[in-house]
DNA sequence: GACAAATAAGTGTATATACCCTTAATTATC
DNA sequence: GATAATTAAGGGTATATACACTTATTTGTC
């Protein structure tokens, strides 16, 4: 039982899902970011480059869909990624839409930077354990669908 | 070899902790954003607001501990709360640190999120199912004290 | 007391996020 | 076939994030 003093705030820091869910955001893009360092891009580039490789040519809004971002978002997230010559985007049939794909530089990064995702995987597990690992991707997984679901 | 390249997008897009966190923490954060829009402010304020009504006067790094935010994010995260005339950042004793605190309109608008939270807290619970937040909850306590051990 | 080590904070730069409003192109309706 | 409704995307603005570097102050050591 909280103590009479300020029982919301500890309310609002142990029970929020937002802020917990932010700064637990926070914390493992630190650790991802910095494991992706030598490969020169950072965690959301990595998972960006992941998503188009897949779907090459793909639609700002459909990798928007994919990836569960915003598309004005997305638009200014793959900007560093053409700048750097990693990705390239092209206007598609329909003439409304932009096609992004992976250049042979953006492919050659990937290939360096996938063992160093890997390693982030492996220390966060080892770190989390692995049940719980399996618990957070389960639970993430679900909290994504119950709020797309409306 | 169609198979060498789509089981491992697949992987990464269940599989990524970071990912599946940051993707999450984009849905949370518009949901309880919109809940708090008619108070004027937005989630990560709402909860730099509760820290600091319950510790004030707290220096910079003191909250940044407390909120796990580093601490040059925390600084930039306080500048529309201060312009905003929500806090107040002045000269502790030790004259290199900086103590903020609420003002009285501060605290007028934090009443007036509080029930806008809870509302966002119950639409959430009720979306994801009691349980599942308190396992979400414990998961991400987990993962940060983890990263934190180090 | 002088000076080195440690501490608190600010600045420059870059990426990440998303709202709102607008523009261009396609599709549907009559 | 002209026009309305829909769809894809860009730009303006504001907040959120954090690394690298710098500045100011205090504390520890001799």
């Amino acid at each position: 039982m909280p103590s009479s003093k300020s029982p919301r705030a500890t309310t609002v820091s142990a029970s929020c899902a937002c802020f917990n869910l932010r700064k637990s955001a926070r914390l493992v893009t630190q650790m991802y970011d910095r494991k992706l360092r030598p490969a020169g891009i950072r965690a959301t580039q990595f998972t960006l480059l992941m998503a188009i490789r897949s779907e090459a040519p793909v639609a700002i809004k459909a990798l928007s869909r994919r990836v569960v971002m915003d598309r004005t978002t997305l638009a200014r997230n793959l900007k560093p990624l053409v700048r750097n010559g990693l990705v390239t985007i092209r206007p598609g049939e329909d003439r409304r839409v932009r096609q992004a794909a992976l250049t042979p530089e953006g492919a050659k990064v990937l290939d360096r930077a996938l063992p160093l995702w890997e390693a982030a995987q492996a220390e966060f597990g080892r770190k989390l354990g692995p049940s719980s690992l399996d618990t957070m991707l389960d639970v993430l997984a679900r909290t994504v669908a119950a709020i797309q679901a409306d």
